[in-house]
DNA sequence: GCAAATTAAATTGTGCACAATCTAATTGCA
DNA sequence: TGCAATTAGATTGTGCACAATTTAATTTGC
């Protein structure tokens, strides 16, 4: 009768030698040490970089959003409902093409910028990395999702 | 009166320049590569990382789990009566400290490891690093989470 | 010995994240 | 022209993730 592998036969299946957790982990810490910082301001996450990019791009459709930051309509729908809701954002179809939905800062929304200005130096310090190590980290997840778009 | 700083003025609320956004979408992307791989066997990308610290403890409790998966019970606790609903593991109170429940994997867990043994390597090939980006990135997000343990 | 403090899980409520589906608008082309 | 295909968003349903609260068991200190 053929004998069961034994249990630690399978070093690839251990936490600790998997790139994916670490990933996993970091990310979930970072969003979490975001959240005392954008609270405040009725801001998650998602909020936060929704609002990076409409303050770059100051008129964006849903979509061209949706591009920036992987996320689909699913997600970024009640995001910008709720963006507009606290009126940092409005949110009005084109004229010319009544499928899309641009998205732009109000008045409100541009005084959020000046506010939260100093939200990424206060989580940078969090994360407790050399200088080197955080140009590195930053060229490499740049690479990799470099693959995904 | 003083006028409102340029809308461009503020670099570091750019999402192409925070570290914090790739992580966050590397995390979420890998993910979403492992969901069609462990499907076949009910399991999501949670239940995954529960399994292996179940295989490679054999016997441990919902509290130690949540340590190293750094994961609370609200989270655990849905995962883990779905994974014993589904077979792959028992819960028990223990005998002499009934606060505690402790996991271990049923016959039917050990074999999912042998299932799951490849899937490890096709994740990673997806990542679409070099073996030396790989393993700078490991190192880097692990001396991170250490600032979290 | 027993009440207060602590510990461990479970429960509850909110908010993403995303697949799948639906609706409406627009485009393409026969 | 008119209808099929495409596109953009919204909706629906499932499953984390986590804060806050609750419940129950155990430990500590007096």
């Amino acid at each position: 009768m053929m004998e069961r592998k034994e249990r630690n036969d399978y070093p690839q299946l251990r936490l600790g030698n998997q790139i994916c957790f670490p990933l996993y982990a970091c990310s979930k810490e970072l969003v979490r040490r975001y959240a005392p910082l954008l609270e405040p301001f009725n801001l998650t996450y998602t909020h936060y970089i929704a609002m990076m990019v409409i303050w770059e791009m100051e008129e964006v459709s849903v979509s061209e959003l949706g591009k920036r930051l992987l996320l689909d309509s699913g997600t970024l729908t009640p995001v910008l409902k709720k963006l507009e809701a606290h009126g940092y954002i409005t949110r009005a179809r084109k004229e010319n093409d009544e499928r899309i939905v641009m998205v732009s800062p109000t008045e409100s929304g541009w005084e959020l910028q000046e506010k939260l200005m100093d939200v990424p130096e206060k989580v940078g310090c969090c994360l407790g990395l050399s200088k080197e190590d955080a140009v590195q980290l930053y060229v490499i997840l740049n690479k990799m999702l470099d693959n995904y778009r």
